[in-house]
DNA sequence: AGGATAGGTTTCCATTGGAAACTAGCTTCC
DNA sequence: GGAAGCTAGTTTCCAATGGAAACCTATCCT
């Protein structure tokens, strides 16, 4: 079991040793951005943060919500992006007992640019439909 | 081998039957939008992109660039990202041989969108970095 | 007692991801 | 003339991840 947090695949040096003079850069391998981006740039994380934009959401409306999820990948998922800060956990003692998820200010910071991602998709749907047929066509039948 | 383009596990409604009077909605499982948020909400989707926002790079150029990144996913990455239409794939017959892959202006309304999750990685990072270890903190040693 | 609801975890298997080796055309070095 | 090196990939192998479905714990309702 890998719960103490770090990921064993990682090199050691994870996110500790690189807080080097230069600024943080996406294109390092062994940086620690690489694993945040990682995390952000994840189909479900992009959807799980735009679907909370407005306000918190329980565990089973959040399942429901975004239709395909295992549950598996859900609390995953939230569990991750919990630990780095950009939502919270509020576990109500009702019965049966209600959780909700939240944005931080931390994760609201970022909901802009995960929502223009998600909102693209719907936005573009059309020419990338079309161009996925025109290179198929090509791919197919085009000789050179 | 599934060189068709139609990945095998989707359920044969993949992109036609769901051009429905409805606006795409990414929260839908069966929509194409799913498979489109799924290319480019991708670690190295998200990199290629941002990489190409300052002009055309070859295939090594970027493979260097983006550390860590093998060389098959990159190929991988970048013929499923030219097939939805987001990049050109430009063969010169040097010698050796140039491949050089530019945003079309379908990627280019894409990258603004892209840029700023991979930079809010580097900007943030310091924030979720100490969001990690305070969770990390409680979760090691807090009863409830 | 049996079923429903909430919020998960566990199990199993297929798909994916990454490291490294291999391909292939052409050039320069020795 | 043959080895090495550049280009841009593909192939192979194995570990890690993802998804479907079952299971679990707790409490209320009937």
């Amino acid at each position: 079991m890998v719960t103490s947090g770090k990921p064993q695949n990682a090199p050691e040096r994870d996110a500790e040793s690189c807080r080097l003079p230069w600024p943080f850069d996406v294109y390092e391998a062994q940086c620690p951005t690489r694993m945040v981006l990682d995390r952000i740039a994840d189909k479900w994380a992009v959807l799980i943060l735009d679907r909370l934009r407005d306000g918190p959401v329980r565990f089973n409306h959040l399942r429901r919500d975004i239709k395909g999820i295992s549950q598996k990948v859900l609390s995953q998922t939230l569990k991750k992006l919990e630990r780095d800060g950009l939502l919270s956990r509020a576990v109500f003692p009702t019965v049966p007992v209600t959780v909700e998820y939240a944005l931080t200010p931390l994760g609201r910071t970022l909901t802009d640019a995960v929502a223009a991602i998600a909102h693209w998709a719907e936005r573009n749907m059309e020419a990338v439909l079309a161009a996925q047929a025109a290179y198929d066509a090509r791919a197919g039948g085009e000789p050179g």
